[in-house]
DNA sequence: TGACCGATGAAT
DNA sequence: TTCATCGGTCAT
């Protein structure tokens, strides 16, 4: 087996469309203990920054619960949303541009059973089909927020390379409030992979 | 200090 | 389609 590849700087400081397209093959990794929680990463979501209705950082925005959207890319912001669920979220650019990717599904690859523990799901297309359930099934917590994903517990590692004819494109979801934003084609998917959220 | 709301998920 | 759920945010 060969040694893990780990995303570094370069990867995270460009441009956030192409970093959430990129994204799209890309192993997420949680290194929990002595075990490895690990899935591809199938569906992503581009969030523009100040110019973004539907980005938490729009207008410039910077409170206790955004500011990690404004470290250099390359690090994690993760958020607790609807009184239940936590979406994790990788950082790019300059601590500028407030911008990140947010990571809605993955197709489980190691430490599957742990997943089903952590969800208290059986089925694999249970796990990780959806940003809230991705983020329980990887262990992945507030206390993960602001982690560099270069040298901490939490990494993503060169997996497979997915090229454009594969990639999907289509407005994000669950933000109807966002005026001209909702409309902008900002969520990636691979293209009939199975593990994908929504229907 | 308190009212309001959400980048969801699961049940129906 | 409906709704549970509670921390973050912001107006007092």
């Amino acid at each position: 087996m060969t040694r893990p590849v780990i995303l570094k700087d370069k990867f995270y400081q460009r441009d956030t469309e192409t970093i959430a397209k990129e994204l799209l093959g890309k192993k997420l990794v949680h290194c929990l203990g002595n075990q490895r929680i690990s899935g591809l990463i199938t569906e992503t979501e581009a969030y523009l920054g100040i110019k973004d209705k539907a980005c938490h950082t729009y207008g410039g925005r910077k409170t206790d619960k955004t500011k990690s959207m404004y470290l250099h890319g390359g690090h994690a912001y993760v958020y607790f949303i609807y009184g239940k669920y936590f979406c994790f979220n990788v950082v790019t650019l300059t601590d500028q541009h407030p911008e990140a990717v947010l990571i809605r599904a993955l197709e489980p690859l190691e430490g599957i059973d742990t997943m089903k523990q952590f969800r208290k799901k059986d089925k694999i297309k249970d796990l990780t089909t959806g940003p809230g359930k991705l983020c329980q099934a990887m262990g992945i917590n507030k206390s993960h927020d602001g982690l560099s994903l270069m040298n901490s517990e939490i990494t993503i590692e060169e997996h497979l390379t997915i090229s454009e004819a594969q990639i999907v494109a289509k407005p994000r979801i669950g933000i109807h409030y966002a005026q001209e934003a909702k409309d902008w084609p900002l969520r990636f998917y691979i293209k009939d992979n199975l593990f994908i959220s929504k229907k």
